[in-house]
Parts: C-alpha cells; sequence; structure tokens
DNA sequence: TTTAAACATGTCAATATATACATGTTTAAT
DNA sequence: ATTAAACATGTATATATTGACATGTTTAAA
C-alpha cells in the first residue's frame, strides 16, 4: 500500500524538503502518527525519483557538503491527490504492547501491576504536558484550507489520546487499589 | 523483540490451543491490541516448539484430521513471566492512515472532508457499540487475578479508545462545518 | 446429496520496519 | 584550537507483516 510514500508526496508537496528534513519530521511532530527513520526514506526518494513523482536540486552547504532538495512534479502532485481523496475503510486497531501485556497482568500481583501503571501514567502525562504546550501555539483554529488545520486537528487528535489513555489507566489503577472485599470478611 | 512470541505464550499460558484457535482469537477479540495472521502463528509455534518453550498433542477429529493442541512448557511460562515483568518506556504512538490523510486535509474541499470524516464517525460508532455489547457481559470488575481480568480493561480500553476516536472525529466535522465568518463579511 | 462454512495446517513472495554499519562536513560553543 | 552537535547521505542485515498460494477434512444446513 506504500503509505510512506504518500506521507512523504504529501510533505514535498508543502514545500521542498531534502532527506535529512524528512527524516527530521518523521521522528518529531509527524510521529504522532506516521514515522520512519532514514534508512527508510532514501531508498524510498530514490525510488519516487524513478518514478518521475519527485525531482531534485543539489544544495551546497559551505564547501562541499550536498543535500538533495527534493520537490515534487506536477504526475506527483496528481498521484498523491489521488491517494488522498480515497475513502478508506477504518483500519484494525494499532498494536498495543503495553496492553498486551494488561491482557495477561492477572499472572502479576498487585503491587507490580500497579506500579507498571503508573510507571506508564507519569510518562504518557508528561507526553500529554509537551502535546498541550505546543496546542498553545494555536490561539485559534487555523483558516480551513492552509497547512495549519491540518497540523491543529491531528495535534487535538494527539492530545485527546493522551488524555484517554491517561483516564484508563486511572480507572485501571481503581481496580487495582480497590480494597478486596474478600478479604475483609 | 519477539511480541507475537509473548502473545503466543501468554495464550497458552492460559489454557492449551491449536494454531488455528490462536489464530482466531487474534482475529477477534485480542484484535483489540494484537493481532496475526496464520501464516505468521504457525511458523512461530513451529520455532517456539524447537525452542523447547511451547510441546503439543496430536487430536484427530472425524477419520483423519489432525490438530496440534499446544501447551506452554514450564520453560515456557518462565520466559513468559520474565517478559511480562519488563517495566517498559511508553510505545511510538501508532501509526494512523487516516490521521496522515487529515495532516494532508487541506488539500480536499470542505464537503469531501466532511464526507471522510463522518464516514470515519460511522464506522467507528458501529464498533463502538459492538464493543459496549461486550462490555454488557461484565456485571461487576471481574476478579482481578483471573484471566477475565485482563479481558475486562483492556475492553474498556478498546471502549475509551473509539470514544476518543468520535469525539476527535465530532471535533473535526464542527470545525469544517461552521460558516466562515469571512465569507459572510 | 450437495454445498457452503468452518476446521486445520502449512509455504512462499513481497513489503515494511528496525537497527546497525558506514562515512564524512559544517557550525557553534568552549 | 578543539570538540560536540547538527547536517547530510547512503547501505546492509535481520525481523516482521501481509497476502497469496496450496491442500485437504468435517459438520451443518439446504
Amino acid at each position: 500500500m506504500r503509505t510512506l510514500k504518500y506521507a512523504i508526496l504529501g510533505l514535498l508537496n508543502r514545500k521542498p524538503m531534502t532527506g535529512y528534513e524528512l527524516a527530521k519530521e518523521f521522528n518529531y511532530e509527524l510521529a504522532e502518527f506516521w514515522y520512519a527513520n532514514h534508512s527508510q526514506i532514501y531508498p524510498e526518494l530514490k525510488k519516487l525519483n524513478n518514478e518521475g513523482l519527485v525531482e531534485f536540486d543539489v544544495e551546497i552547504s559551505g564547501d562541499i557538503l550536498e543535500a538533495k532538495r527534493y520537490h515534487i512534479t506536477e504526475e506527483g502532485k496528481d498521484d498523491f491527490i489521488k491517494w488522498l481523496h480515497k475513502d478508506v475503510k477504518i483500519s484494525k486497531t494499532p498494536k498495543d504492547k503495553f496492553r498486551l501485556r494488561m491482557y495477561f497482568s492477572n499472572e502479576l500481583d498487585l503491587t507490580t501491576r500497579v506500579q507498571m501503571m503508573e510507571n506508564q501514567r507519569l510518562q504518557h502525562v508528561k507526553r500529554l504536558n509537551t502535546l498541550m504546550k505546543t496546542c498553545e501555539q494555536y490561539p485559534e483554529v487555523p483558516e480551513r484550507d492552509s497547512d495549519r488545520f491540518g497540523d491543529f486537528i491531528v495535534l487535538r487528535g494527539a492530545i485527546m489520546r493522551q488524555e484517554m489513555i491517561v483516564a484508563w489507566l486511572d480507572e485501571c489503577i481503581g481496580y487495582c487499589k480497590v480494597p478486596d472485599l474478600k478479604e475483609k470478611e
């Protein structure tokens, strides 16, 4: 299905970028819904170039350091827009190692369980705070036809996801901490 | 990291199962947080068997149809419990093709955008309803040391995830539907 | 009795992803 | 002047995942 292809085309459709810059995007803001290492990006760019969907100009920094700044071609843009219009079925819920662990958590004693959950909670709250700080840069909903609209709605989605995870963990911690009535009797 | 290995060991630790049954699990209830096709499961079972972590007995249905019922070994259980105790960092947020599309949604006209979002919403509400129906089977929180506790908390997590997605989509649809003030003036 | 669905197990090829290997330049701070 | 961080681009190997290929049996419904 080559989603990375369209992720790259979409970014290059916004503005020309080098492989290095793409890799940075895929490891910072974009990482909330898509990511890739440079070891995947450089070969994909080469492929897209062979397919005529992107082209590049070489830029020189200093004396010899070369950077290839890629831009999307007309053909590339057509392909991207076609992909963007595809109406798709909802995908499988994503794999989640922590939930897998929790599925088997009855094999852990309650103290360990709560420790694990609270550890996760702490990390998720931290991420949530970072996201909320980023969101402060948007005093209002951006123009619906600007790039920033997409940035904003996926950021909102990321925040809501983190809030949901924290709420779920709180609920789970609650279940584990309630005194066992049977033990009391 | 071989997570499938531990997913299988965890299930076999609950009760002996055949590859076919494991595949079914990984495509129904478990699919809310982990999944695999039989083409991944059969080779993994063979590998686990070679490693001495699982063993099997052959069962015959009818005249000749053979099924291998796998059970976990002591060594397998040790390995599984060790994995279960590992305290892990939160993982990268999962990839999400729909969010990727929405990130680029400024390239779509508002009508198409809203259509896509409402289509997704409909499907997510449907899944949410299914999950809530399943949840009705739990009149109360199951015993914390029973298998069903794990079943229950991940089910709760799945419900909360679906609710979050629907809420996010509602928010996005709202942004797209609000009349553009500038157009009015 | 025929037929469809469910049972049952496997392999193969193509993609996708992660991690490490590999090399070097430029910039900014100490 | 030195050094660390950031810039910049690639390859290779191992693992994970998907979807198709491949083959057959048993059960329950029509």
